[in-house]
RNA sequence: GCCCUCAUCGUCUAUCGGUUAGGACAGGAGAUUCUCAAUCUUCAAAGCGGGGUUCGAUUCCCCGUGGGGGCACCA
């Protein structure tokens, strides 16, 4: 059995999408999985939608998100593979030598400047209802397409078609086929928008006299909110976009993951090895699936949580870096990598995102943070809150700042002496150290900001009211 | 309009003829806690309809219905 041979084939005309990754994913995964080869080829032959940005943001996003590509642009010093040049730009005495063939064979011919593939079997003319015009058809042998998702697909294939515009320019067919010819791909993973067009591709194998590869056509990701597949327009459909906020590139490839495809049995968050040596073909589902930012938000959660603390700080410094008004942040960041550390490590547990991080941590960073007027009247409309927060100043100096519990042991025992609960002096400090009443530990609060920031705070809120 | 394709809780899915139809996300309730999360317990929630085949169909076949995709000198 000959090595697998698989390829990602995205073209440089937009935003890198979820559907795009997930085709991409499979691609890889069904490499890695059989040791095969996972080939990056560029389809950029629309030179007017055609970008540069948009070819580099294909390359940064799989490289985010961890799938590497054998050969392709970008790979090793020369060209990235035996089988290059890997852009189709760069391949176009290719294509002339393949069409060249074809019309050498009787199998292409031309007829208004453009180059036409020519179908086997009985010709005749019929009037096209919909297209409101006389066309040619072409009576012949349906097209019968092994999937190795769908199973046994049929397709009648009956009108020559267009393999080189008039402009001189190869169609996608063409060229793909050409492509995967020459690169000796031996299995098409694709989304099913491709299955139709599978039937010409045949016919272009045949014409060729070369055996068509294994094709398997993979469900798409729709859309959650609407009908219709997901495109790049799509809330939440931008790889950049998840990127940017800060998530986990192993959370996404493992969402991803499940979207089309399971393990067999109810495992759903596991590590990327494993995925690897369970997935395969045939437990690839056939049925579209609806996209879940809930869900996906989720398996983030659970690989943020189980980060080491190295890496969420990592991970947390990342982010603010890129964030654009983080000003306080970024002066603390440079000053006192400590205290970032600290700060950061008392929200990880208890975020979802580290796109939640400025809203939850602003206070930790400046004296400048508001208070919200809500929480600070149901905060005052119980108990003493003003006695507390003198009790506490009262015996701030006496506290022990070092540890968590030290800190817990010595606010009961503050609140043992007034005879009210923790809750009495919890809540009132955590209105003055943070202007709200959702935040970490009061006591990691303490610990962190240090006696004199907190005395200060505390004597603010008083003097304000 | 024509062609292809799919069909289990709201969503992602398990079940390869016989199950109290299981799990996860989201939702409800409760526990815990120093707020908020997290965590734990728990509740509610599904086989699109109609015909077959079979002792027995969610599972196999057919027809509807519904969803998705494709029908270019786009990729």
């Amino acid at each position: 059995m000959s090595q697998v041979r698989v390829r990602f084939a995205p073209s440089p005309t937009g935003f890198f999408h979820i559907g795009s990754a997930r085709t991409a994913l499979f691609n890889w995964l069904y490499a890695r999985h059989t040791g095969g080869a996972f080939i990056l080829r560029i389809e950029d032959t629309d030179k007017e939608r055609n970008s540069e940005a948009f070819l580099n943001l294909i390359y940064d996003s799989l490289s985010w998100l961890g799938l590497n590509w054998d050969e392709g642009p970008k790979v090793g010093k020369n060209g990235g593979g035996d089988f290059g040049p890997y852009r189709q730009s760069e391949r176009g005495a290719i294509y002339q030598e393949y069409v060249a063939r074809l019309v050498a064979a009787g199998r292409a011919y031309e007829k208004d400047g453009a180059i036409w593939f020519r179908l086997l079997g009985e010709r005749f003319e019929v009037f096209d209802e919909h297209r409101k015009k006389t066309v040619t058809k072409v009576k012949g042998p349906p097209v019968v397409i092994e999937d190795r998702i769908r199973g046994r697909v049929e397709r009648v294939e009956d009108e020559d078609f267009v393999i080189v515009r008039s402009d001189g320019n190869p169609v996608f067919h063409l060229v793909n086929v050409v492509d995967d010819i020459t690169m000796n791909v031996t299995h098409i993973i694709r989304g099913e928008d491709h299955l139709s067009n599978t039937s010409k591709h045949v016919h272009l194998y045949e014409g060729f006299g070369v055996k068509p590869p294994e094709f398997a056509h993979i469900p798409l990701i729709l859309k959650q909110n609407g009908p219709g597949k997901m495109s790049k327009r799509d809330q939440g459909a931008l790889i950049e976009e998840y990127q940017r906020r800060g998530y986990l590139p192993e959370a996404l490839v493992n969402f991803l993951c499940l979207l089309g495809w399971n393990p067999g049995d109810d495992r759903e968050k596991m590590p990327i090895a494993d995925i690897i040596r369970l997935f395969d073909l045939p437990g690839v589902n056939q049925s579209n699936a609806r996209f879940d930012d809930k869900k996906l938000a989720h398996m983030n959660l659970a690989y943020l949580l189980e980060l080491p603390a190295d890496g969420f700080v990592a991970l947390a410094r990342e982010f603010f870096q890129r964030q654009p008004a983080s000003a306080p942040v970024a002066a603390a960041l440079a000053a006192d990598a400590g205290y970032f550390r600290e700060v950061m490590l008392l929200s990880q547990p208890k975020i979802k995102g580290t796109e939640e991080l400025p809203a939850y941590t602003t206070y930790f960073f400046t004296e400048d943070f508001p208070v919200d007027a809500k929480v600070r009247e149901k905060v005052f409309a119980k108990g003493d809150p003003k006695a507390r927060l003198r009790d506490l100043v009262a015996a701030l100096p006496t506290f022990d700042l070092t540890s968590d519990t030290a800190i817990e042991e010595a606010i009961k025992a503050l609140a043992a002496t007034h005879t009210v609960g923790f809750g009495d002096f919890q809540a009132p400090a955590r209105l003055a150290l943070s202007g709200t009443n959702v935040g970490p530990s009061i006591t990691g609060m303490m610990r962190v900001l240090g006696r004199e920031r907190v005395g200060q705070r505390i004597a603010r809120l008083l003097a304000a009211g």
